[in-house]
Formats: C-alpha cells, sequence, structure tokens
DNA sequence: CTGAAAGCGCTTACAG
DNA sequence: CTGAAAGCGCTTACAG
C-alpha cells in the first residue's frame, strides 16, 4: 500500500539502512548518495513507519499535553501556542484531557503514557508527588504550567504582583472598599485545578501598603464561573456598607460580576469599577480593565522547556510578569468625581 | 525498565503467545490461565507496547483530530466532546492544528497521517477533494464536523432551518427591518473555515414569507471576531433607516454588536433587539437569545460516526437540528410596545 | 487450549 | 561511505 524503505533502497540503488541514514541527515554519507535517495523517497512518497521507527529507537517524538479542561478558554489558548511550538520542533501532539476525579485517577494509576510519548506538558493540574513521579516512571520529561516541582521545567507566572498591580489601580483611583473575588473549586468536583492563591495575597499585600483595613466580608471564594461571579456581586451589593470596586481573580468572574452589576442598574465604572484577570479574548469586547499573564506565552515557554529538556538539558523554570491592561471599566469612586452628577 | 511480555510471560508460566491473547481478551484461552495471566499482568505493572502492536497490527488506535484553530470557542467545544468519547472507545487523540495556509498545505502534501491514525476526525474544515483523497490514500476513515462529502461519515446541521428559526422570532415579535451579519473570512487569511451560508439563506426565507422586502443595506458579510460585529453594528446605525433587530450569524458578531449598541447609549431590548449563533458558554451570562446549535453534541456525533466507521460500518450522516433559546436581548420594536417610555 | 516461529518496518552497532 | 544482520516487542497464522 505505501512505499518502504525497502522500495526506496531499490529505486535509489542501494541498502535499507543507507535509505534510513540519508533520510534521517545523519552524518557520514555521501552527498550523492543522500540526494539520490531522498529524490526516490520523495518520487515514491515514502515516509517512515512512525511505529517502526519508535519501536527501533524507544522515541515517540510524541508530547502529551494534559489539561484538566478543555473547552475553557485558558486551556484552549495554552494548548494552541504549546501544539505550535511542539509541532515546530517535530513532536505530535497527543491530547489527553482529564474531566472528572475518576479519570485523573485511572490515567495515573496505569502507565498510560509509556511508550506512547518522550514528554508531558501538563497545565494547570496541581500534581501531586506521586502523580509526578508517576509520569516520570514512565519515561516522561515533564513541564508544568500552573505549579512548580523539583525535576520538572515549569513557567512561573508572579501571580502575587498581578494581584497587586490590579488592587493598586483601584487604590491609585481613590477606591477605599474594594472587594477581591478569589477561585475556589466546588469541594466534589475537584478537578485539582491550581486556585491562583497568589493573587488573593498581592491583593492583600496592597491594602496593607495602602493602610486600608482588610475586611473578609469583601473576600469572596467562589467557583469559577460567569455564574458564581454574578451571585458574588449581588452579595457584595446587598452589604450594609457595600464596596466601591472589586479585584476579580478571573476575567469569567469578572464578565458575570458585570452583568450583576448592570441588571442592578448600576453603572461601569461610574458607580462601580471592576478589574478582571486573564485579558480574555472577550475582555476587550466588553471594554474590561484587567491583568495580562501572557496565557499564550505559557503555553509557549512550557512547550519550548519541554522540547530542550528532551534535547537533554535539565528542567527549567521560565518568567512571567503579569501587566496591568487599563480599559473602560476602571475609574475614580463616584464621590471623589469632579463630574459626578 | 518496564515489564515486558516475556516477563510476564515467566512469571505466568506461559509463552509470550499467550501472554499477548490473554491480555486482548480474545476467544479460546482456559479461563484459568487468562486469570493468572492477568494478574502476573498486574502485579508487573505490564502494559503492551504501542508501537510493537501498532507495528504487528498496522492499527495504530489513534484518531487525528483536525481543526483550522484551537483557540477558539467552537472548536475547543467540539474536540473535548469528540476526544471524550474517542478516548472512552479506546483511541488516542492526536492533535493537528492547521492555522495557515501554509501548514495546511504542507499538512496534505505529504503522508503525514499514515501510520500516526486510523482515523481522521476533520472540523470545520472546506476539504477540497484532493485533500479528502489524500487523506483516504493514507488509510484514514474520515469523519467531517461541518461539511458532507461522499465516502465520509458527516454531521449535517440544519443551519437554514437556524436561520430561520432566528429570524421569524424576530419577525412574530414585530420587527421589519431586520438586519443579518453574515461570516466571510478575509480572503488573505483563508482558513478555509466553512461559512455557514445556510444561514443567511434561512434569513431570507423567512423574511420572504413574511413578505419582507430584502434590503442588501441589512445583509452585510464580515469576519467572524468581535470587532467585525462591533463595526458592522456601527455602520447599521448610520443608516438613513436604521434596523431594529438583526440576527448575527455567531454570538462572537453578536457580542460585538452589542458593545457597540451599548456605547452608542442604545438599550437592548428596548431599543434594538440581538439574536446570536451558537449558544456560546458566555451568551446566558450577557442574557443573549440565540440558536443552539449543538455544538458539543456535533463532536460527539461525528466521533461516534467515526468510531463506528473504524469498526467497519459505512460511512453515516449524523443530524443536528438548531432551536432558539430565547432570552433577554429580544423584544418586540419600540413602536409596537405598550409600555414604551 | 497453547507454543514456536515468522513477520511487522525500521535503526544501529559491527565489518569492511 | 556502505551493507548484512540483529534487534526493538509485539501479533498471528500454523501445528499440535
Amino acid at each position: 500500500m505505501s512505499a518502504s524503505a525497502q522500495a526506496v533502497a531499490a529505486r535509489a540503488g542501494v541498502s535499507v539502512s543507507t535509505v534510513s541514514r540519508a533520510l534521517r541527515g545523519v552524518p557520514g554519507i555521501a552527498e550523492a548518495t543522500r540526494k539520490r535517495v531522498q529524490s526516490a523517497a520523495e518520487e515514491l512518497g515514502y515516509v517512515a513507519s512512525p511505529s517502526a521507527s519508535r519501536l527501533a529507537t524507544g522515541r515517540t517524538r510524541t508530547v502529551a499535553v494534559i489539561v484538566p479542561l478543555l473547552a475553557k478558554w485558558f486551556f484552549a489558548e495554552v494548548i494552541a501556542a504549546a501544539g505550535r511550538v511542539l509541532s515546530d520542533a517535530g513532536y505530535d501532539v497527543l491530547l489527553t484531557e482529564l474531566p472528572t476525579p475518576a479519570k485523573r485517577a485511572d490515567f495515573f494509576a496505569a502507565p498510560r503514557l509509556r511508550g506512547r510519548s518522550d514528554g508531558a506538558l501538563v497545565i494547570a493540574l496541581q500534581l501531586t508527588s506521586e502523580e509526578l513521579e508517576a509520569l516520570q516512571g514512565q519515561g516522561q520529561r515533564v513541564a508544568l504550567v500552573g505549579l512548580e516541582r523539583p525535576g520538572a521545567s515549569s513557567i512561573r507566572v508572579e501571580d502575587r504582583d498581578g494581584g497587586r498591580a490590579a488592587t493598586r489601580h483601584l487604590v491609585n483611583l481613590g477606591h477605599q472598599r474594594i472587594a477581591f473575588l478569589s477561585i475556589e473549586e466546588a469541594p466534589g468536583s475537584t478537578l485539582g485545578g491550581v486556585p491562583p492563591a497568589q493573587r488573593l495575597l498581592g491583593y492583600r499585600d496592597t491594602l496593607r501598603e495602602a493602610g486600608i483595613p482588610r475586611d473578609s466580608a469583601l473576600e469572596l471564594r467562589v467557583d469559577n464561573t460567569t455564574d458564581a461571579g454574578a451571585d458574588a456581586v449581588a452579595g457584595l451589593l446587598s452589604l450594609a456598607e457595600p464596596p466601591t470596586a472589586l479585584v476579580a481573580a478571573s476575567d469569567e468572574l469578572a464578565f458575570g460580576a458585570l452583568a450583576t452589576l448592570r441588571r442592578s442598574g448600576l453603572r461601569v465604572p461610574d458607580d462601580f469599577s471592576v478589574v478582571g484577570y486573564d485579558n480574555h479574548e472577550l475582555a476587550a469586547t466588553v471594554d474590561l480593565t484587567t491583568i495580562d499573564h501572557g496565557v499564550a506565552e505559557q503555553g509557549r515557554l512550557a512547550a519550548e522547556a519541554l522540547v530542550t529538556s528532551l534535547a537533554g538539558a535539565s528542567p527549567a523554570i521560565g518568567r512571567i510578569a503579569p501587566r496591568l491592561v487599563v480599559r473602560g471599566t476602571t475609574a475614580p469612586p463616584r464621590h471623589l468625581r469632579a463630574d459626578s452628577r
């Protein structure tokens, strides 16, 4: 059906060994021979059988990309960026989604990656040491997004700085009552996603620096969904002394918050300011001030670290500095506005 | 490093042939033997080498999922749903993104899937016959989302009905000037995405049935981005006789439209009605009336068709009926409202 | 029901 | 610089 190395060898008048060497560009082949083999291969549309090469070399030239959930903007964005790097480096991408605790347990119970991939890119899963060791025990190089572990490459996002920048922006505008929506997964459905707790710490840092007392009524922990964001804000608005602004630990929470504010008849940013976190593809559309933490870059850097590490380098840590993107959902609080009507 | 069939055979006191047969559940093995082999395998943590099985059988138990773009809600959603079906059926998922015309050309120029996958799930790519044949020539079973071709399985979404339902809803509310934003990719950057032209035809059908004359000024073709949606609506509003409602061929276009309307000081739905198309994960958040065309189900059905076809069945066509989801962005036009202020 | 042997299609020491 | 041969770790007729 498909051309074999044998056929190419016959056509080029050489042995299969030579075909193999010529096509893989190993040194120590006469240039003329290489040319001859290459054109024979091209004429026959020959491509070496992946299974056979893998069996012979023990390398798969494949990277497994592991995510808790695929259909979320963050994950899709990271995977897309990582996938381009991997594919440009000649690696196949094996996609693995672990959407339930059961699937996660199954996945780590058996050596599911052995012989399938050379490395694993793990995105936003809070791996236990056993899980990490399971991967490494299967011969996988590992790169992590959203988590750091000895023995694995990872991308460190300075999330605490991001939390600070978001809060500082509101403080600078004159806000004193600032709420924070932080992410906490529902206990039962624990996907083991990484809760970005650093963002909350950055928020607290800034309040402290600004001499604003912490108010636990303004620190809410919710599921990372627009609905949860919407509900949380409804609660905040019903407080005796409601906040005038909020920082959400994700843009999705912020989207939900904006929806509630609009429904409540409050104007953003005239009556209430909102800062998100992600720079989601739709953040610009709703004119949301937010923190850009280089989501695509996280994927790109992690993939590059993995490729390097597969080439023999030792695990590396990449760094990303979040930055504030000021758009239209933030302004000074009403009582400080000259033009307040 | 890892246990081999040989080791399992030794431990169970049988030959490797028997190990192979026992573990794959082929009939004609004494139940006692099978048990013994299974526990030996379990104790050693043995899993058959994929490369070796693939080489021996010629089957990869892998499906390639091919998308023009990964980081878009629609694609991520389809892939996630398809991936679950495939993985439950025991297939690995090989992810291939073809984001540029160059990558697409390269991909189809060489037999890149031969020996890597048994089937290809192609999402929203307007395959040429050559491209489809290239895939089939590489021994791939093919399932298509967003396109129909003889010799391949596919999912037919009754998009024309969807366009009708969206428009009919507005007509029923009393709108007479209804615009339609249809999707057309930028000519240069042609990813070959499938333009859902049927939606526009459904719109025209309904206008005709309702006796409303077509106005070409109200039919806009734009890129499928929120910005394009925003710009298009700005144009519509500056018309001498602007529309009172619009149907967007995607929710992203609708999101952009809503942003422009809000910025223009128009109230939705009091002053202007909007219907989207997709039932995007954020549609509920912004209370968008839209058409649900079962995006996840498209992925699920396509994957099921592919799995069936890999099991020997002939190509099948699945059908999906879009349905209207009424939310808060549609209402009768102002001039018909009793409570108009 | 089970085993010995060939074969899947490469890669890679080993010779020359 | 090139070739013959062994080996990668399975699966599967073929015998028994």
